[in-house]
DNA sequence: TAGTGGTCTAGACCACGAC
DNA sequence: TCGTGGTCTAGACCACTAT
């Protein structure tokens, strides 16, 4: 095959977009090995059919995020890890997905309150400006390393319960299944282009359509691996 | 004035990085108001004789970086902000600067111990494999509202004594120069180019120029906003 | 010297918001 | 309709790395 012709033009999603999510996909099916250069950003163009601009794009944001690193003059290569690109290309289940994999996950909940949000909040959720939210930030960690910063809102007259759940060593969405009956359906991620994409913005979709707004910012560990 | 011969061609500095610069002061400056629309990017580039390119680059950074925020078909406007604007520019004196205009800092200290450090630190503080470094992960918060996650890895011969201090209330820096006699010097931003520089890494010279390595990702506070 | 990523130009078309 | 930011093209030159 000489060229893949992955990316849609009829669609409206933009190109860079297309792009990451089919080099996601290549990154987790272990098709560039770590450490290992990626096929250059001209050859990625050719292969994909789209400008330099679109490619570096798509890979910066990869690079964002924690997936890939680039060296001047040498190329761009798969970082190496044993977890994270678990849970970086998912929306939600962190929980799960990592005590299935034999992990410690713990949460410590730095605050859980209710609070009117901001207009940047209270937009994203489409409340009025009396409709109050629960806000939870947690720093989520795996064995003992800090991997994820997360903030958490959610209407509060969802799941008015929730600002009191304990949600230490567990996981939200169990608490949000077992105390108000919510399962997370759909997740949009609504970041912004160009520069700077992590903090990671997820609007989720739990019961019927309500959102649920999720920010999380991917550890800070040491250019991405975990420690030790 | 029609233009500002503001970007220098006759310096290896990239003309996003120099806009980013001009950009940064003017908005501390107070020359746009707040949720009032800047030049459009159009207007920008004449402004300052550079592509669309640059400009949409060092805006993206800024709005990544919190200064900023965009709506398309609107225009680009400076984040209303009481605080961050202050530390946001600055790579050092945090405490310093909240504290002398009257806010409350705090900082939760998440971790605080002496470790190997992974490749990447020890990269950047010119380690040899067998040097330790003490490593201080804190929460900073200005009147209650977490602003900063912050990773400091300072090499451990610089000032032993570090690792027990306690840092909950006071400055780094104060106490790098009480127990240790090292004062900060110089600061070089080591942040990749295009796309995400929050985490925004930074080198500080410390001493006869050692380095300190802090890794600081700016508050996720609602769009910027403080809280409340 | 050849290849890589980093920076930059000068255009283009689009969806969206205001008028 | 017009201006805005969002996306995209097809080039270019540079510094750096490896050979």
């Amino acid at each position: 095959m000489t060229t893949q012709p992955r990316i849609r033009r009829d669609v409206p999603i933009p190109y860079y977009d297309q792009l990451i999510q089919v080099l996601q996909e290549a990154i987790g099916a272990g098709t560039w090995a770590p450490n290992v250069p990626l096929p250059s950003e001209h050859e990625l163009c050719a292969m994909y059919g789209v400008s330099r601009t679109v490619v570096r794009q798509a890979l910066g944001e990869l690079v964002a995020h924690g997936l890939l690193y680039r060296v001047k003059g040498k190329g761009t290569f798969v970082v190496p890890r044993k977890i994270e690109e678990h849970f970086i290309q998912r929306t939600h289940g962190f929980h799960q997905d990592m005590t299935s994999q034999g992990y410690t996950v713990s949460s410590r909940v730095l605050e859980q309150t209710v609070v009117l949000p901001s207009p940047y909040v209270r937009q994203a959720l489409q409340l009025d400006e009396h409709q109050h939210t629960i806000k939870i930030d947690r720093l989520r960690s795996v064995d003992g390393a800090v991997l994820l910063f997360v903030q958490t809102y959610i209407p509060e007259y969802l799941c008015p319960t929730l600002a009191q759940a304990d949600l230490a060593g567990g996981s939200l969405y169990v608490a949000l299944q077992e105390q108000c009956g919510l399962g997370v359906n759909t997740a949009t991620r609504t970041v912004e282009a160009v520069a700077a994409r992590s903090p990671m913005t997820t609007l989720l979709g739990v019961g019927k359509g309500e959102p649920l707004l999720k920010i999380e910012s991917v550890g800070y560990l040491d250019d991405g691996r975990p420690v030790e």
